[in-house]
DNA sequence: ACCTGAACACCGTTCAAGT
DNA sequence: ACCTGAACACCGTTCAAGT
């Protein structure tokens, strides 16, 4: 139901009627909507982290594993926007532990831990929601990802140019851009910042 | 009703009655309440771009900009979750040249013009979408910011170190965290980055 | 222990009718 | 040009009643 209608296609009515049962009984398993869309993020990120390997160096580590948060993120991207979640629940923490254990790896001294582990996962979940943003906001035009970047692109050049200088000139790196690419050396630009403090 | 109700506790209802209106008088105005989220967002956001002045070297200009941003979204927490725009908004048009104009003066390459203030927009609302969570779940549990985190904190420490061995750690770097000086930091890391490819 | 399904309070949105 | 306000379809959630 997510990865066809995104949040909004996930309904206690939808549900209640794809499992045959009425409303109510998914109030025995889960206690809210939010809770079960938790749940569902958790089973998507855990298996995301379980697939990325943790061999070679930490560096390495950190990318496959950035990455493929990005390419689950990519492939649910409901996914994307529920992960803007508090650091108490279940799948914050995981990523939270996953990518502290590579900064540990790296050899961050140990009260910088905390302020490197979250900037490289702010990072990935801001990414993430904009991700996960646009291919929304294309699903609602109906809308291939190429065609919505383009659709964006051909905006952002008719912009005032007086008003905006940057964003009117730089129009067509928009449509050309290569998201994974990018994301990945933002990745690049943070990790060579963590080096210089080691 | 935003700041003192969250995303939820504007309603067309409770609008329209502020107002003393109809809900369908508020139509005639906004097409949508997503149009009306992101027009409330773009007054915001256009406040502390006008507050954050252009002066100094870029460095410091991106560095006034990133914070005026957080402590816009701190002193509002719904813009944080409201923020995962599409590229076409305006309040995401906006942000994006601001950054891109310091990014230009920074010297960065025409090329990597986009990759890096992509980057930096992107951790900005990463960041952002992340208080806006916690300060969420605070308000939920009726907690202040500090009683939330000590909460945390608690929760982590509990954790099983064996499955979490990061996180149940740094517990403690969790409570008495400056999340300022953190997102100061991040900024800076990619900064450093950016630094670099010049 | 778990399901049923009607009911409740509420939501965004529409629209014929007004001024 | 703009407002009114009843109506619609739908939502998350509850709960007495069942098995």
């Amino acid at each position: 139901l997510l990865d066809s209608g995104g949040e909004g296609g996930l309904t206690f009515q939808a549900l209640s009627k794809r499992l045959a049962t009425g409303p109510g009984a998914i109030y025995w398993h889960v206690t809210n909507k939010s809770d079960l869309l938790t749940a569902s993020c958790d089973a998507i990120v855990a298996k995301a982290l379980n697939a990325a390997s943790t061999t070679g160096s930490p560096e390495e580590a950190l990318r496959r594993l950035a990455l493929g948060m990005f390419d689950i993120i990519d492939e649910h991207p409901w996914v994307g926007s529920s992960l803007n979640l508090a650091l108490g629940q279940l799948p914050m923490v995981r990523i939270f532990d996953r990518v502290g254990q590579h900064i540990r790896a790296l050899g961050v001294p140990a009260e910088k831990e905390w302020t490197t582990a979250s900037a490289l996962v702010s990072y990935i979940l801001g990414v993430g929601g904009q991700n996960a943003a646009n291919a929304q906001m294309g699903r609602q035009k109906g809308l291939d990802r190429t065609d919505f970047l383009g659709e964006a692109s051909k905006l952002w050049s008719q912009l005032d140019s007086d008003e905006y200088p940057f964003v009117s000139g730089i129009a067509s790196q928009l449509s050309t851009h290569d998201d994974r690419a990018d994301f990945l050396a933002g990745i690049d630009f943070i990790l060579v910042g963590i080096a210089d403090l080691i």
